[in-house]
DNA sequence: GTACTTTTGTTCGCACAGAAACAATCTTTA
DNA sequence: TAAAGATTGTTTCTGTGCGAACAAAAGTAC
């Protein structure tokens, strides 16, 4: 039964996180998944990007990337340049209102799950990274089994853009 | 930037286990959360139990229990049976075609992820499970901490039910 | 140079998830 | 026993997340 038991310790993990993502959003109005947007953005050239990279960064679906970016657009921390060369794709590009936004929001370190990681000694944090590390590993294997081919070169791109 | 890493990693982790529900719940019509809640009730006394019990077991708002249901109660898979003494209380009752549902399904230990699992040797598997250990504890500090004061001994109860 | 295919995003429908507000019922207390 | 408070669930609102269907634009083929 171990492995049932690990099942539910991942979604322990994953709703005390969407806890604290809701607590954020309360307090600042917007969630993780769009601080993580702006702070994308905030480190782009221009303050610019487009949905597809923004995509591959969250690891998320295109449709779920788009309902982040029109929230974010809806409350004016972000909008849609459609100019670019290639009209298909859309930039998209951080206001001046929402750079004013991230400055006041306390950086991802000090959330709550961070602030405890720092407190364990280097040994424990890196067996704790392995582990994850691990488990995704065990994951994404099926990820590219069940994909066509162009999945083997996304996932390389994917683990090259793996930094916030 | 290690915590950062950790919380992408988490995220990833987690993405996979959405993405093999959606894929469940195509096949079968009903996604983990239902079957986990199916589970529950076939292995609970006459088939029955309470929102609350229920809720306590999946450690999810009421609310969301309360939709779950709902969704399997529209299917006809499990019934609510407004007629215990606390006329507060709803009981809910796993029906015959729910029984016969869960025949049909594999038993979650043949999920991709518990499969993966099982291949690691036990020295890595108990690893995993430490970890993933250090991190909810790492994480429901806060939630007590946050939390009125019953909730020291919810987080017992929880302990205690933490089964499949 | 028109027709087919691919790429890029959006929209819609669904499920999960939580908070807040509420209703109904039970319990306590004054 | 009547009023105040607590408990149990539901409903409503919002956000995340995916797949499918779609539209627009770009690229390819013939």
């Amino acid at each position: 039964m171990d492995t049932t038991e690990i099942l539910i310790k991942i979604r322990k993990i994953v709703r005390s996180i969407n806890l604290e993502s809701k607590k954020i959003q309360k307090e600042y109005g917007v969630s993780i998944p769009q601080i993580l947007s702006l702070n994308y953005l905030n480190e782009s050239k221009n303050y610019q990007t487009t949905q597809g990279e923004l995509r591959k960064f969250l690891h998320l679906n295109s449709s779920t990337t788009s309902g982040i970016i029109n929230r974010l657009e809806n409350k004016g921390f972000v909008a849609r340049l459609p100019k670019s060369g290639d009209k298909r794709v859309v930039t998209i590009s951080l206001t001046s209102k929402g750079e004013k936004l991230l400055k006041q929001i306390p950086s991802l370190l000090h959330l709550q799950l961070s602030n405890k990681l720092q407190t364990l000694d280097e040994n424990t944090l890196k067996n704790v990274e392995g582990t994850l590390e691990l488990l995704v590993n065990l994951l994404e294997i099926d990820q590219i089994e069940a994909s066509p081919m162009l999945t083997i070169e996304d996932h390389l791109e994917e683990n090259t853009l793996d930094r916030i």
